[in-house]
DNA sequence: CTGAAAGCGCTAACAC
DNA sequence: GTGTTAGCGCTTTCAG
C-alpha cells in the first residue's frame, strides 16, 4: 500500500508537501507551486495512493465510526438501515458488534476500536441496568440503551398509535373489540391506548395474552374486531381463521401492529400501524452525530405511527348507516 | 482515554514493561517480576485503561474488520447476520459502508479504512463489471462480486433445488404444474429445475411472468399447482385467490421458493425452499477468513435448499391410492 | 529482569 | 513556497 512518503520521494518533495497538495490545503493563495502539486497529484495518481484513515482516526482521535451493539436479530435491521443511510450523509460509517451473551465484552470491543458513538440496539434494559458505570465514563457516548428513555432515540408514541388504531376499529363500526397481544415491553403501552379509546366510547375492554389464549380460542369469542399486538400475531389469527374457512374482515376484522412486511402479503393484507423503523433509524442517527459534533441537541419529537388499512378491516353497514343519519 | 505511558508513569516502569505485562507476554519463565506484574495490572485497572485497536491496527497492518459494501436493502441482512456471527466467532468485526449510487466511492471508503477484506454484497453484476482494476490491486481481497461465481462466496444450487421442489409437487400428485416467476437474475436456473423435472415425467411445463401474466390469469388457467420464483409472488397468488375465495390446497397448490418469513404467515402457510442466507453467510465469512489468515481454502460446496413442507400444497388422493397400489 | 529507541503513516506548529 | 520536528499510542528488537 502506497504512502506519502513515498509519493515525496518520487516527486522529490517533503512529505508534509504532499500532505498539504493531497489534502487539498492550498488555496490559490498559499503555499506549493502549481508545477509541484501537478507532480504531486499525478504520481500520487500513478501509484495509487489511497489515504490511510487508520492514522487519520489516531492523529485526530476520531474514526468517524459509530459502534452498533446488538444480537441482530431481525427486527433491527430496519433501524440499522435508517443508520446507515444517515452515517453516510454525514460521513460517517456503522460498524458492527454482535453481542452473543455477554453484553460489557461487546462493549468494551466497541471501545477499543475507538467508535466515536456507541448505540446498543435492541438489548433488553435488564442487561443494561447492569452495565458497570465505567463504561459511561470513557469519553465515548453510549446511546439507545433502551427504546424509549434515551433523547438520541426518537421513539414511537405507542400509546398514541394504539389509540389511533383502536379508534379507527370503533369508527369502522366495530363494537366488541378484543385487545390480543404478548409480553414484549411496548404491550402495556399499546393495551393503555386500546383501554383509554375503548372507555371514552364506554365499550367493553377486553386484554387476552396469547401465552394463554390461543387464536383459535380468540375466534371462539366471536368478537367484532381484534386489535393484535403485533403483525406476526395477527397473522397467526388470520392463519387460524383460514384454517376453519371463516373469512375476514366478513366474520371479524383484525388489526396488527408494526406494518412488518408480513402485514403487506397475509391473506387478506393486514391493516396496521407502521412503526417508522427506517425513518425512526434516520433520525435517530441525526441526533447522535449532532450530539457527536456539537452536542446541540434538537428536542426530541416522538414519532406517530401512521394508520395502514388493507383488507383485514372494513367499514359496517350499520356504521354507514349512522353516518347517513348525521 | 488512559494510555501505557500513564500507567507506565504511575506504576514506576516503562512503557514497554507496561505492554509486556498487559499483553500477557511474561509467560512465568520470562521478564517482569510478580511484584510488578501486579501493581501493573491494578493501576490498568484502577485507571480504566482500555487498549487501542486504533494503534495496533497501524502497527500490524491488520484491522480485523471486514468491510460489507452493499445498498442494504432487505434481502441481505439475513446473510449479514450470518456475516456477523461468524466473524465474531473468529475475532472479526464487520463494517458497512453504504453504497448509494457510487460504488466506487464506497469501495475508496473501505479500502481508506484499511478494512482485512471488502465483500460486496447484493451488487448487481453491471456495476460490478465497470470496477476499475487498480481496486484489486490494492492488496485487500474483494469478494463476492456476484452471487454466484465467487470461490469465497457458497451458493445455493438454484437449479437443484427448483428441480426438487418440483419433484415434490409430482411425487404430491399435481400433473398440471406452472412455473410463475419474474426478472430476477436467480430465475432461469429456477426454471430450469422446474422444465428438466416436468419433462423428466414427460408433463406439460409451462413458464409465465408476472409482468405481463397477473395472478388472477394464473387462477383462471386452473392449475393443479404454481411453482412461484419466490415467496412474495406466491403470496400475492394466495391473495389474490383468497378475495376469490378460491380455497388453498383445494383448489390447487402453490409453492414459493426463499423460505422468506412471510412464507410462515401467509395463509395458508407456504410450502418453500429454504435458502439458508444466514448458513450461507456463515459458511462464506468463513472462508473469507481463512483466505485472510492462510490464503489456504476449503473446496466449495454448493449448498442445497430444504424442502420446506407447509400448508399450501398437499398429496392428493389419486397419488396416495397410487403408493398404495405398489 | 528491564528500558531505550526505532518505527507504523500521517498532521500541524514552526522555522527557513 | 518548502522542509523540520514533534507527536498520536503502541510493538518490538536489541542492549544493558
Amino acid at each position: 500500500m502506497v504512502t506519502m512518503k513515498e509519493i515525496a520521494e518520487k516527486a522529490g518533495v517533503s512529505r508534509t508537501t504532499v500532505s498539504f497538495v493531497l489534502n487539498g490545503r492550498c488555496h490559490k493563495d498559499q503555499r506549493v507551486s502549481k508545477a509541484v502539486q501537478k507532480k504531486i497529484l499525478d504520481t500520487a495518481k500513478k501509484l495509487g495512493y489511497v489515504r490511510n484513515d487508520l492514522v487519520l482516526s489516531l492523529v485526530k482521535g476520531r474514526t468517524h465510526a459509530i459502534g452498533i451493539v446488538s444480537e441482530f436479530k431481525d427486527f433491527v435491521f430496519p433501524i440499522i438501515r435508517g443508520y446507515a443511510q444517515e452515517a453516510q450523509n454525514h460521513g460517517y460509517s456503522l460498524r458492527l458488534f454482535q453481542v452473543d451473551d455477554d453484553l460489557e465484552s461487546a462493549l468494551t470491543k466497541a471501545i477499543q476500536a475507538r467508535m466515536d458513538a456507541i448505540v446498543c440496539l435492541g438489548i433488553s434494559s435488564s442487561l443494561v441496568k447492569n452495565i458497570p458505570q465505567h463504561f459511561f465514563n470513557m469519553g465515548i457516548p453510549i446511546a439507545g440503551l433502551n427504546q424509549t428513555g434515551h433523547p438520541e432515540h426518537p421513539f414511537l408514541d405507542q400509546q398514541h398509535s394504539a389509540a389511533a388504531m383502536t379508534e379507527y376499529l370503533v369508527e369502522c363500526g366495530y363494537k366488541k373489540i378484543i385487545c390480543y397481544g404478548g409480553n414484549y415491553p411496548q404491550m402495556p403501552l399499546r393495551e393503555a391506548g386500546y383501554r383509554e379509546v375503548m372507555e371514552k366510547y364506554q365499550l367493553p375492554s377486553q386484554f387476552l395474552n396469547h401465552h394463554s389464549v390461543s387464536p383459535d380460542d380468540i375466534i371462539d369469542l366471536k368478537p367484532d374486531a381484534v386489535f393484535c399486538g403485533d403483525d406476526y400475531l395477527a397473522c397467526r389469527l388470520l392463519q387460524a381463521a383460514y384454517l376453519r374457512n371463516i373469512r375476514i374482515p366478513e366474520a371479524f376484522g383484525v388489526a396488527g401492529f408494526g406494518n412488518t412486511n408480513v402485514s403487506n402479503f397475509s391473506s387478506p393484507a393486514l391493516t396496521t400501524v407502521d412503526e417508522s423503523f427506517f425513518e425512526s433509524g434516520v433520525i435517530s442517527m441525526r441526533n447522535i452525530i449532532l450530539s457527536i459534533e456539537n452536542k446541540k441537541f434538537p428536542e426530541q419529537t416522538p414519532i406517530t405511527g401512521k394508520l395502514i388499512i388493507r383488507g383485514s378491516t372494513k367499514n359496517l353497514p350499520h356504521n354507514l348507516k349512522g353516518k347517513d343519519e348525521k
